[in-house]
RNA sequence: CGGGGAGUAGCGCAGUCUGGUUAGCGCGCUUGCUUCGGGAGCAAGAGGUCGGGAGUUCAAAUCUCCUCUCCCCGACCA
């Protein structure tokens, strides 16, 4: 490709409205341009890195067996009712009506559809195990979309869905496309992990988020310093404290009710005290489609409410509204404790073995001290509902744990018979019976992956591609247009190149040399060609790595096989690790 | 949906508080000459419904009201 015949609007700088760097890059890349917001248009630079991404899944999901398919976007609500998502979805969901006022989505993901196609289709467990997946925009109607393609509205996706007659059959095609995903990402030349995940919305039973590792990124993941666990950290579980034997040997304080005006916050109750913020147990109220729910939980903690969720197994908890904490505990919020309450009151593990402790006395301007479990509280459940912290031990092994921040860009479920059921996609097995297909999903946000590498790989010139995922693998760059021999070297150059199937571009333009590094620079072309005149005298071009500005200086008749092989040896280095 | 901020030339911004010539600056763009190894110089140009609507006023980018859009911080998303 031509320089010249390329759109390739790059800037010099960073567009007001971009906050993380990949968003400034692909900007000033001129990969991407905003319609409107989380809406993407691609120009042909960021087309091709896309396709790059896209071409590495569809090669390995092939590899893994998978078979490709392409499924409607616009979907209609009433297969969307069949699983009670036309309801559960929310707003994200973008709705809207046909010419014959037919309710439509159009869709966020596919498990309706690609269900709808296997309970036609799947009759005998001779089908499976089948693995189908497509790559397609989806469109989901984010509360708030930021950060460019990192999450956008609108978004390239892979999505695969496997079926299979059992448990033991979902647990091979998972394994399969956990392995996809890892052959994938590695292939991207990125720097990743895999960590247990919530199931969400989605649904499940179990799940892995892929994660690349960047300062930037929106996750926090945690990871056991000596053994392999690794989870999101809403995911992670809380090592459970050893259980002392409580009040054992050493006679409870009597309780005490203290007048603590206007303290509503675990700081100032806790300073007006004189006590730690691990003497206090925090009183916090829910509303819960079972009702309202007390939860304890030691001052210095935060609650989870996924857990709280997964607890309870109800769809969403919310912190209570004033009205509610008032009605439940008498007082206004930030008086709220667990004596005499009334409701259901669930503890954290992180309260047994807690004594003499000091609770909100559920009457305003006043806290208890001094109280203790079974003697002073009735608590209905001990459970893991706390929020992991920086300094916790591993829930595995005990050793201490280490939190860093990813980029989810992939996401994998065992979707068990979620779907199947909802929607009667059922087979024969060996004995004529009837049963339900056993379901998986494999998720990977193709344009969050390109974004994913640029916040990776960067520094303050632009972009640093992986080769793989490169829109251009070299660049071509005369120096001097006006010189009649450099330009002859460059064409024949990128002629040579480009006949040997190397992705060449040749920046003939008629600018100064600089305005032509600072754009390879920032377009970030693995290896760039200078065809100097210094250089040219005596027979040399010079080529450069974009990684770490290695320069070697070659005859020019020797620029194909070095190229080639500087290609081979980038492309390789992505694989190992 | 709360809370904060912003819409002025393709991009980045000043001007708005305190209304008053022809609305400026940098980058980019066009033409010519010179230049050519890290965003070149000189000269001449083109380009603006000041987000939109209504109002106040002799006069509105500037004041008032309404509205649209975008960005940032907040309740799990590839």
């Amino acid at each position: 490709m031509r320089y010249s015949q390329l759109m390739l609007p790059t800037l010099k700088e960073d567009p007001a409205e971009a906050e993380v760097i990949s968003h400034k890059l692909m900007f000033r890349a001129g990969m991407i341009r905003k319609l409107a917001a989380g809406i993407y248009s691609y120009l042909p630079l960021g087309l091709r890195v896309i396709r790059k991404v896209e071409e590495i899944v569809r090669e390995e999901m092939n590899r893994a067996g998978a078979q490709e398919v392409l499924l409607p976007c616009v979907q209609p609500a009433e297969l969307w009712m069949e699983t009670h998502r036309w309801e559960e979805y929310g707003k994200d969901l973008l709705r809207f009506k046909d010419r014959h006022s037919r309710d439509c989505c159009f869709g966020p993901t596919h498990e309706e559809v690609i269900t709808d196609i296997a309970r036609r289709e799947i009759r005998s467990y001779r089908q499976m195990p089948l693995n189908l997946y497509q790559i397609q925009t989806k469109f989901r109607d984010e509360i708030r979309p930021r950060f460019g393609l990192m999450r956008g509205r609108e978004f390239i996706m892979k999505d695969a869905y496997s079926f299979d007659t059992d448990e033991a059959g979902l647990e091979k095609s998972y394994h399969k496309m956990y392995e996809a995903y890892e052959r994938i990402f590695k292939r991207c030349g990125l720097t990743f992990t895999a960590v247990e995940a919530e199931t969400g919305l989605i649904g499940g039973s179990a799940s892995h988020e892929f994660m690349v590792m960047a300062e930037t990124g929106e996750e926090i993941i945690v990871s056991c310093q000596s053994c392999d666990y690794t989870a999101n950290v809403q995911k992670a579980e809380a090592k459970r404290t050893r259980l002392r034997a409580r009040g054992s040997g050493k006679t409870l304080k009597p309780l005490k009710k203290m007048e603590t005006p206007d303290m509503k916050t675990v700081e100032a109750v806790t300073q007006f005290l004189k006590v730690r913020p691990q003497n206090l147990v925090k009183t916090l109220i829910f509303e819960t489609d079972q009702g309202v729910v007390a939860t304890l939980i030691r001052g210095d903690h935060e609650i989870n409410e996924s857990k709280l969720e997964k607890l309870l197994g109800c769809g969403e908890v919310k912190l209570a509204s004033d009205d509610v904490v008032y009605g439940a505990t008498g007082a206004p919020k930030g008086f709220a404790g667990p004596i005499g309450l009334s409701v259901k009151t669930i503890a954290d593990y992180s309260v047994e073995s807690m004594v003499d402790f000091v609770t909100g006395a559920n009457e305003e301007d006043a806290h208890y001290i001094n109280v203790n479990l079974d003697r002073d509280v009735k608590v209905d459940q001990f459970a893991d509902l706390r929020m992991i912290k920086e300094g916790d031990r591993c829930p595995r092994c005990g050793k201490s744990l280490s939190f860093s921040r990813g980029i989810e860009v992939g996401h994998i479920f065992k979707l068990g018979t979620k779907y199947s059921k909802t929607l009667k996609a059922t087979y024969l097995d060996e004995n004529g019976r009837e049963r339900e297909i056993v379901m998986g999903c494999y998720g990977i946000g193709v344009g969050r992956t390109a974004a994913a590498a640029i916040e990776q790989y960067h520094d303050e010139d632009g972009i640093i591609w992986p080769m793989p995922i490169a829109p251009f693998q070299v660049i071509v760059v005369p120096v001097n247009n006006k010189s009649e021999p450099l330009m002859e070297t460059a064409e024949g150059i990128y002629r040579l190149l480009s006949g040997s199937g190397v992705e060449v571009l040749l920046d003939e333009r008629d600018s100064t040399p600089g305005v032509k590094f600072k754009d390879a620079d920032l377009i970030g072309i693995p290896l760039r060609i200078t065809v100097g005149e210094k250089n040219l005298k005596r027979g040399l071009v010079e080529i450069r790595r974009r990684k770490n500005g290695e320069t070697i200086v070659i005859g020019k008749e020797k620029t194909t096989e070095t190229v080639l092989a500087l290609i081979n040896e980038e492309m390789e280095a992505s694989l190992r690790v």
